[in-house]
DNA sequence: GGGAGATGTTTACAGTGTCAACGGGGAAGA
DNA sequence: TCTTCCCCGTTGACACTGTAAACATCTCCC
């Protein structure tokens, strides 16, 4: 039995944490997902996962890890378009849809500073890596850690104001982030500089 | 003895639980702040605050509100070029920098989810007409809302991976972070329509 | 079969936010 | 002036959190 999924006496519980976890976020938001409460929907006792992980920042940090693969494949998936341009706005917006639709997801993976040891750096690279491919192929050489920079904070800073409701201002539905989104990246991918 | 500091019982918590919170926040980072050491250090017992506040959000909110003037403030006086593209990218540059001084309020400014009463609302707004003054002077009538919003995300978006230390790649080095903002603001102001 | 080490449990503790009941001290009305 | 009331703060308690220490148990390998 060596591939079976509950080989041991519980099974592999560290992947069950990380998926109990991001159960409990997405159900019930951030401060839901406590060490103890994950352990408790995993069937186990509270000082169980101490034996998978380190402690809270741990678990969270694998959760973390999680999300970035999560948005690794969402901008990849979204980077279709013939025009690298137009492959670039679809990236940011794709970028701020997954911070809408895992709103405590994306509140794990950029809320805390990053800690020295977080293994959640490589793939966050990924994410980056994305995007940073698109935006170098649209500049010229001399401004492209600029610009990619710039293109990172544009779509995280929209994705932030999203997550923290801040961008509801009057009458701002929410089916309209989209489209704002669009406008946005597309207002700054069109300033690029040729 | 109206205007004495100490006129009563405590004197006025209230402000003194501010300012309190304010310092443990400065000195000792968010997780920091907790209500009973608020209470601790103004010399006065654990429920005292809630005579004064709803909950601890309560305070955090006013903490956070304190916290927008002040970075209203900032965005104001650095807009201070002949040049309005120039005072766009000096508000852009303060609005980071403000956030690397004093990172711990900034997430208590950011991090959380905006509440429906939270008084926070029109001094955020006090900082964000700076901004948007500026930028709405720039762009022509038309694309001025997407303009206003993409300033907005960008600044705070570059503000937010600062705060999470997410910009240390290789030797990116602490002092380069004014630099990095000008010239990614610059990028940005320079790509606006005319 | 019998250690041995990995995995999970029980117990305990300090610290948190918050509820309920109580007390003192200044101000307002007799 | 004396009394009464109400704001402001206190004490005590509770449920919950993260985590340390010691103990139990299961599987694997010799």
């Amino acid at each position: 039995m060596s591939t079976g999924k509950t080989s041991y006496h519980h099974g592999n519980l560290r992947d069950a944490l990380v998926r109990t976890a991001l159960a409990l976020l997405e159900e019930s938001g951030v401060e839901a997902l406590t060490l103890r409460a994950a352990a408790r929907r995993a069937g186990v006792s509270a000082m169980a996962p101490y034996r998978h992980f380190a402690d809270k920042a741990a678990l969270l940090a694998a959760v973390a890890e999680q999300g970035y693969a999560d948005l690794r494949d969402r901008l990849a998936r979204a980077d279709t378009a013939a025009d690298p341009r137009q492959a670039l706005v679809e990236q940011g917006v794709a970028y701020v849809l997954f911070a809408r639709e895992r709103p405590a997801l994306f509140r794990v993976m950029f809320g805390a500073p990053v800690t020295g040891l977080m293994p959640a750096a490589p793939s966050a690279e990924g994410a980056y890596a994305t995007l940073a491919a698109r935006v170098a192929g649209l500049v010229p050489a001399d401004q492209r850690e600029t610009a990619v920079v710039a293109a990172w904070a544009l779509v995280h800073g929209l994705a932030c104001l999203t997550v923290d409701g801040r961008l509801h201002r009057a009458g701002t539905a929410e089916p309209a982030l989209e489209e704002l989104a669009r406008q946005v990246a597309g207002l700054f991918a069109a300033g690029l500089p040729a």
